[in-house]
RNA sequence: GCCCAUAUGGCUCAGGGGUAGAGCACUUCCUUGGUAAGGAAGAGGUCGUGAGUUCAAGUCUCACUAUGGGCUCCA
């Protein structure tokens, strides 16, 4: 047998380890390297290490499991003394100490019953069994450390050297929030030093492209202790790169036959007891009282779409049609969860309430996934599908939840679309498409949905006249391109690390005049700029040449554009390209034409 | 909400039981410069908030608020 070989992976993808495969295994053996299934045996057996070093340290510990993760691993253990991250280090030292003690790991096996009784004493061991069905179960051993679990498992602890303990974090047992909080420790592990390297500077340059630190560098956006916790407040940076984007996006809308609409901020109780929202969503609206009648403010924005539909009569010759409106909604997040401008109280939904009749439900969830496409394409976004089905809590009858889900199965299917389904995971009135979008670092955002509702039209008794003169109920769709436009600018702002493409970013254009005597032209090329809607600023201040044009630099804006004697004179404008990283010169006039092609790209 | 951690001028951070430091930014002056930091002077903080321990708290303890990493949920 190879010293390097760890384990075998069999036809059907299972990995044995070589304590389980015996002399004479015939399926494919895995070296020690990176690849995938190396790596889990690599990682199983670092977190068994970690916990080793735990119950070392920690002499009371009792460990639930400890599985692999993307990237590495955790275990999640009850531990009497509180472990904080200075603890992570002490526990990792430990591990080394163990590998030097060239333990093998070794593994035996024994009834459910008879190691029911092993670990009688021991609650979470227990509550592990409980999730297991069958009949033996496996231990492993290395050194005095004895662990119940199925494995795989590197042969012994010298194939661990490549590890690092990341993050402490509680966790409830099994996941459910009414249990007990455990302590969890997650580590990353490779099988060399050079990858253990890549993955810890990958980490490193995910940070730098943090929304939260690149919104405070360019001046975007900005919370406030005393104002509360997930309220948004826009600088004038962000709010400039957000008011393109709205516009962007409001000619698309109206290119595909949606009209602007807008309901109030605070609707009476009554209409969200009718609507369902207080009983299915009443923990995370907010409710206040006015004159004694009480009133919430809305966490969506249906209900006053629903009212401006019922305000004139509809003929089906009016169907479908489509409300929009950049809606702000406030939702009781709970505080922990709470993310820079991913997760914020008070957001603003690109949300548009379609109307239409059950034969024009498939052409308009496909006309929607169009405009999806369009946005995502715009931006350069990798996005998947998801359909979810009913939730626990949720109104109407499973026949009509059916009917919903089949449709919009049916729409993506009749156009090859490839989708997955979230099982539980719709909204309380009908079923849902998830757009979810992938970011800098890999984390999947649910951003755009699209909602097939057959249930609020019913409960307000919305109607239109067929065309035999009888009175029938439209369908709802709901559906937000972006989702919100906090969370979609905080993903842009990481997938473009801050380098947004001209059409969106905040300035476009900085003008560093040489002299003094040359920005009166920066300034009239200024105001050309203005007139044609694009943001520019003039650097004129008493500082060096270089120094103004670092500064310029570090705003990331797309050009920055130098004028001297030369320029004057020519009328023409010198530009550092910060896209292309070029220089070059042009004509006043080129460079108008170009700005404004370029103004141009930004249209869906 | 729960677990762990953090909170020092606008920003990034150092310090640490005995009355606050740096760099950048800001203000003023000098410099008028052809592509990433010219020079000088100056102003700015009751060290997140509130209690407690102490002769003495920014430094120790507790609570709260906010932020960060997770659990759970979600646009």
């Amino acid at each position: 047998m190879s010293e390097n070989i760890i384990g075998y992976i069999d036809h059907q993808g299972n990995i044995i380890d070589t304590q389980s495969a015996g002399e004479n295994c015939t399926a494919t053996p895995i070296e020690y390297d990176n690849s995938e299934a190396s790596l889990e045996i690599i990682r199983h057996s670092t977190a068994h290490l970690m916990a080793q070093a735990i119950a070392e340290l920690y002499p009371n510990a009792q460990f639930f499991v400890g599985p692999v993760v993307d990237e590495g691993f955790y275990y999640d253990f009850r531990v009497d003394e509180q472990i904080g991250e200075n603890d992570l280090k002490t526990i990792e030292k430990k591990m080394k100490e163990l590998i030097k003690k060239k333990y093998k790991i070794e593994k035996y096996e024994m009834s459910k019953a008879e190691a029911l009784e092993k670990f009688a004493n021991d609650d979470l061991k227990q509550k592990v069994m409980e999730r297991i069905a069958d009949d033996t179960l496996s231990i492993y051993k290395q050194g005095d450390f004895e662990d119940l679990c199925r494995g795989p498992h590197v042969p012994a602890l010298r194939f661990l050297h490549h590890f690092k303990l990341t993050r402490v974090a509680g966790a409830y047992l099994g996941g459910d929030e009414t249990a007990e909080m455990l302590t969890r420790i997650y580590g990353v592990a490779f099988a060399d030093k050079e990858s253990l390297k890549a993955h810890l500077s990958m980490l490193e340059e995910a940070k730098k492209r943090d929304h939260r630190k690149i919104g405070a560098q360019m001046e975007l956006f900005m919370f406030n202790e005393e104002a509360g916790a997930g309220l948004p407040f826009w600088m004038p940076k962000g709010a400039k790169l957000r008011y393109k984007l709205e516009s962007i996006l409001h000619k698309a809308h109206l290119m595909r036959g949606y009209e602007p609409v807008r309901g109030p901020e605070i609707l009476k109780a009554d209409l969200w007891r009718t609507s369902g929202h207080y009983a299915c969503y009443g923990e995370n609206m907010y409710l206040t009282s006015i004159d004694e009648q009480e009133y919430g403010i809305k966490p969506m924005n249906c209900l006053g779409h629903i009212q401006v539909f019922k305000q004139t009569q509809k003929s089906y010759r009016d169907l479908p049609i489509r409300y929009y409106e950049y809606g702000v909604v406030h939702r009781h997040e709970k505080s922990g969860v709470l993310h820079g401008l991913l997760r914020v109280r008070e957001f603003t939904q690109d949300d548009a309430h379609i109307f239409c009749t059950q034969e024009q439900i498939a052409t308009e969830v496909l006309q929607v996934v169009e405009f999806v496409d369009a946005v995502m394409k715009l931006f350069g976004f990798e996005y998947t599908m998801e359909i979810a089905t009913k939730p626990q809590k949720a109104i109407g009858e499973d026949e009509v939840w059916e009917l919903a889900t089949q449709g919009l199965k049916d729409a993506l299917e009749s156009n090859q679309l490839p989708y997955t389904i979230d099982e539980g995971g719709g909204a309380f009135y009908g079923p849902k498409i998830d757009i979810k979008i992938t970011d800098a670092i890999g984390r999947k955002w649910q951003c755009g949905t699209i909602q097939v509702d057959f249930q609020l039209p019913q409960r307000f008794e919305v109607e239109y006249v067929a065309e035999d003169n009888i009175r029938k109920r439209p369908v709802m769709i709901h559906r937000a391109i972006l989702g919100s436009f906090e969370r979609f600018i905080g993903i842009l702002t990481e997938h473009y690390a801050g380098e947004f493409p001209f059409f969106l970013a905040p300035t476009q254009v900085i003008f560093v005049p040489i002299g003094e005597s040359h920005s009166e032209y920066a300034h009239m090329l200024k105001k050309m700029l203005l007139k044609e809607g694009i943001d520019a600023e003039v650097y004129d201040k008493n500082d060096s040449l270089n120094k103004r044009i670092r500064t310029a630099e570090k705003q990331r804006v797309p050009y920055v554009v130098i004028i001297g004697e030369e320029e004057v004179a020519n009328k023409t404008v010198a530009i550092r390209d910060r896209r292309n990283k070029e220089q070059y010169n042009l004509t006043q006039d080129e460079f108008m034409v170009k700005l404004i092609t370029q103004l141009q790209e930004g249209t869906i």
